[in-house]
DNA sequence: CGTCTATTTGAATGTACTCAAAAGCGGTGG
DNA sequence: CCACCGCTTTTGAGTACATTCAAATAGACG
């Protein structure tokens, strides 16, 4: 149950096995069905998630009632609304499960106590946090610079098998095109590989 | 010389005076003539950067020669490669001066032993680096379901008085447009305006 | 099995782009 | 201090890409 939570800390930070154990003992475990909500937007988010297994989507939904996602999170990633869990002021985001999910959940006032017992972590989470600023950073000049094809052609590279496991409709929210441009990208792109081959 | 960034961190943490002192001993000085660079892609980032007086553009450039500007950094605002500044690889931004600029540097080394004597500076960073997160998500948000216009709206909204200060081709390849079409949205936003009045 | 939603396809529209040319503005050197 | 050069901004015309609206088909779920 934790040895993919204790893999992803292992990328920036060296635990001794008394630390992995303390870690381990502050994580609650959480099952979501598919459709359901972990959050709603205007909720105060008290945890931080890691997927353990599954997929959510974390999105907005705009005055027109479009819903437009910032982000997939399938296993081995962490989410969550990080403005909400660290202002305590009321979630931006929805984030719900597109498959059944679970999740291992770190409570607000645990990750304090963890920063104080092994303050190894800060640099963990800031890492963390660093990193996912810099793939923001990137992905706000590809979704400036680049036409949608490429922005298609980047997400299945980045987030490579995500395509067959995620609805078209959710994929074109991402990307931020209409469903109907997304199946006329998938079909030229399909027809060019064949081309090719 | 040090009341705007000291009024800066205030906004997050309270010091007390010595370690207001101790703070802007660790602090030096930079100019830079408008058009000089202050990072080039590739340089191994050593210093994190305050903007005391002056504007900065951080941008990158792609396979085809074009601009892309991913932050403008005027007066009160850090700026620099973050990721380069705490991985030590090489930069992937370009940072240069619109204006004749005058900035506050913190070294790599200085900030750690920052975090080490008063820790709080530890929060104060990663608040800062959260807030920058929470808006890059906002931008994301925007470029994908925003017309052109909306963006530029926006822009001069969160940014009042920037628009009069910049190049209008640096705004442009701010909001991923060209030049051509931030002209014809000025103009019709001036022709809108006058009509409502 | 039937209903509801997702996906595909087509046609018409619109927004932003490219290319081209003219006008405006700023900085430099004589 | 002015004239010139180069770069920025504006404007126009034609084009390309993505959108909207509509309708047909496919697929998922109860």
């Amino acid at each position: 149950m934790y040895e993919l939570i204790l893999k992803n800390i292992a990328r920036f930070i060296t635990l001794t096995p008394e630390e992995e154990h303390y870690f381990t003992s502050l994580l609650k475990l959480k099952k979501l069905r598919k459709k359901q909500y972990l959050v709603q937007e205007g909720d105060i988010v008290r945890y931080d998630y890691f997927v353990n297994k599954g997929c959510l989507r974390t999105y907005t939904i705009d005055e027109k009632g479009l819903e437009h996602i910032v982000q997939f999170s399938i296993e081995d990633w962490w989410t969550g609304d990080m403005y909400s869990f660290l202002t305590q002021q009321p979630a931006r985001y929805t984030i719900d499960a597109l498959e059944d999910t679970e999740l291992l959940c770190l409570e607000r006032s645990a990750l304090e106590e963890l920063y104080i017992k092994v303050p190894k972590f800060e640099r963990f989470f800031r890492l963390l946090l660093q990193n996912a600023f810099v793939s923001m950073q990137e992905r706000i000049i590809g979704s400036l610079s680049q036409p949608a094809d490429e922005r298609y052609c980047t997400f299945i590279t980045k987030y490579p098998n995500m395509e067959k496991r995620l609805p078209l409709k959710q994929i074109a929210s991402y990307l931020g095109i209409t469903p109907e441009s997304l199946s006329r990208i998938r079909s030229n792109y399909i027809r060019n590989n064949k081309k090719r081959a």
